[in-house]
RNA sequence: UGCCCGAUAGUGUAACGGUAGCACAACAGACUCUGACUCUGUUUGUCUAGGUUCAAAUCCUAGUCGGGCAACCA
């Protein structure tokens, strides 16, 4: 069947799961249907690790001309809200996609679960158990050695239906009794060793609120939730691949029941495939993990930009462009592999370069004084709005004898190959003109006070009037024009690629202290009308963002996205 | 000790029995009114051992290393 194997397309290649897809495309299982599902659980936020499963379930959809379902697996009330459902619907809009009609609660399904866990029950395929967990941990064996067989596993089909029914009814206390499938107490694969699939629970659902006391376990309510929307291909995590045989197994009763959906003809049966999840370096992606940073108030919350979370990361200003992008750079395999952050970075600088408006801002100034230029004078230069684009148009910037540089623009004693300022060397002013420096002032500590310079009256704009090469070109801000504006430079959350590496450590040991960090930056005067969520590059620092947060009308906080490239700090590093 | 899965440059990923590519990173250079961007070049790789084959990263066997599985979590 070597033409059913879809030769990969001018130079591009599919990743495993799109080739498994199109082989069964191409076999026309499933009639040819494509139909995919993000399934995540309401009980946290999602973070970046979840936008790689996004972008493979509704890509895959998209490749393969089918849909993706959005649906809250949620069977587990106890730490299930609507705080979640609204930010998990929030973010998989921002990142781009569109479940259209397909949204789907898991907990919608709870009378067929039942339902098919009473045909259980007749079938002789699952009984009521009353061993204590404790006990069960003991019936059930450990991986090594075969279990045994509960002494409630011999029930009557018209008894376990009874104690089910009173199960369902209320008359049992949590924890006393549960239902479990009939399968295989010797089974290598501890999953198969009886699985538990209703648990007594009376904890109120969000969603359900308090109609129900049992609960259905993820083994028994997944497939169902998948063979009932139709979905035809189950895609998760490697941690579920030993779980993929009972995922088959209900399905099979599915099938024995004719509950399978049909469509078109074709009777749907969803098979489950695993992926490995993203591991990225400088990041922890675990839930639980990232709840104890909100909850011991290591961070300011879900969102705060040093956050993995899709609303961190939106915050501190990544765009939906390059997380979609880094998400299809990465790959899909089942290796367990270290994504290094650096490509991400690489995946934003490479969108906001092509979209962010240049603007100039000054982040550690030191004030320069043009000595031949008159005081009380002022006046205007255009700057580009983005060189990158065109269309992007211009900017009036206003100059005046006063200016703040970047102090580490200025260097007494130059470095070799420093290309900056320094006394008797001349540089650029971005859009401006050509200054020298003269002198400087210095205070009582030897600190730099104040740079002395003169300017060439001819090199309005920053041309050089007789052609001569000047390799140094830096920013400013006009003293007087300056918006002194709050800026929060953020750098990684941790200070180790692997935070989890060392199990004799805690994770906590290696949060970053300087993550974040505020000062009073100085800029421009076009800035002080930043539009929340504004994006723009501060010419040779960064990209940074007006904070949605807390920018108020005429009066933006900035947060930095990410920091330009910098070839010169290696160079001045050593 | 049982079962399942995996292993290709520093990192990630391609090659589907027929010349080991690409990207990120690193390094060197060119260009530059952003030491950015862009461009050019360089370094570095098939876990080990057998076997099948004219030919193996690819198929088989064994081993090594790594990950997962013993919640009434998902």
């Amino acid at each position: 069947m070597s033409e059913t194997k879809t030769a990969p397309e001018s130079g591009t290649s599919r990743h495993f799961v799109s080739q498994l897809i199109a082989d069964d495309v191409a076999a026309a299982r499933n009639g040819g249907a494509v139909v995919t599902r993000f399934p995540p659980e309401p009980n946290g936020y999602l973070h970046i690790g979840h936008a790689k499963a996004i972008t493979i379930d509704f890509g895959m959809a998209k490749e393969f001309g089918g849909r993706c379902h959005l649906r809250m697996d949620d069977t587990n009330p106890a730490k299930e809200s609507d705080e979640y459902v609204e930010s998990i619907k929030t973010d998989v809009r921002w990142l781009g996609y569109d479940w259209g009609d397909n949204f789907y609660y898991s907990a919608n399904l709870f009378e067929q679960m039942y339902a098919m866990a009473e045909e259980l029950c007749r079938r002789g395929h699952a009984y009521v158990c009353e061993l204590t967990q404790e006990q069960w941990k003991e019936y059930r064996g450990i991986p090594t050695l075969p279990g045994r067989a509960s002494p409630f596993r011999d029930r009557t089909p018209e008894e376990n239906l009874a104690l089910l029914r009173r199960m369902r009814a209320g008359e049992f206390a949590d924890g006393t009794l549960c239902l479990r499938a009939k399968i295989d107490m010797a089974s290598p694969n501890i999953h198969f060793r009886d699985p538990v699939l209703y648990r007594i629970m009376r904890v109120a659902h969000y969603h359900t609120h308090d109609r129900w006391c049992i609960y259905p376990m993820y083994d028994f309510a997944h497939p169902i939730e998948d063979a009932l929307e139709g979905i035809t291909h189950s895609l998760c995590t490697l941690e579920f691949e030993v779980h993929r045989p009972l995922y088959d197994w209900v399905i099979d009763r599915m099938d024995e029941m004719g509950l399978l959906v049909v469509r078109e003809g074709h009777k749907i049966r969803p098979i489950q495939r695993e992926f490995a999840r993203l591991s990225l370096t400088y990041t922890i992606m675990s839930k639980r993990l990232l709840l104890q940073l909100v909850q011991e108030k290591r961070v300011a919350g879900w969102d705060d930009p040093r956050m993995p979370t899709i609303c961190g990361l939106r915050r501190r200003g990544y765009t939906p462009e390059a997380i979609r992008e880094f998400c299809e750079r990465i790959g899909v395999s089942k290796y367990n592999s270290e994504t290094d952050v650096a490509l991400l970075e690489y995946c934003l600088r490479d969108h906001l370069n092509k979209i962010a408006v240049r603007r100039m801002a000054v982040l550690d100034p030191v004030k320069v004084v043009i000595d031949n230029y008159p005081e009380g004078q002022e006046e205007t230069f255009e700057a580009q709005n983005n060189p990158e684009d065109p269309n992007a148009g211009t900017h009036p910037v206003p100059f005046s004898r006063e200016l703040y540089i970047e102090r580490d623009d200025f260097m007494e004693v130059p470095a070799k190959k420093f290309f900056r300022l320094a006394p008797g060397q001349e540089v650029r002013l971005r859009y401006a003109c050509l200054l020298t420096c003269t002198q400087v002032e210095k205070d009582d500590t030897g600190r730099i006070t104040v740079i002395h310079g003169t300017y060439d009256p001819h090199s309005r704009g920053g041309h050089a009037p007789d052609g001569r090469k000047v390799k140094g070109t830096i920013h400013w801000v006009s003293v007087r024009h300056a918006q002194p504006v709050p800026v929060r430079l953020y750098d990684r959350l941790f200070t180790v690629p692997a935070p989890l590496a060392d199990e004799s450590k805690s994770f906590l040991d290696f949060l970053n202290p300087n993550a974040l960090q505020t000062i009073t930056g100085y800029v421009e005067p076009a800035l002080a009308a930043a539009a929340p969520g504004e994006r723009f590059q501060f010419e040779r620092i960064g990209y940074f963002c007006a904070d949605t947060r807390d920018s108020v009308p005429g009066a933006p906080v900035f947060n930095r996205t990410v920091t330009l490239r910098d070839s010169w700090s290696k160079v001045a590093a050593q």
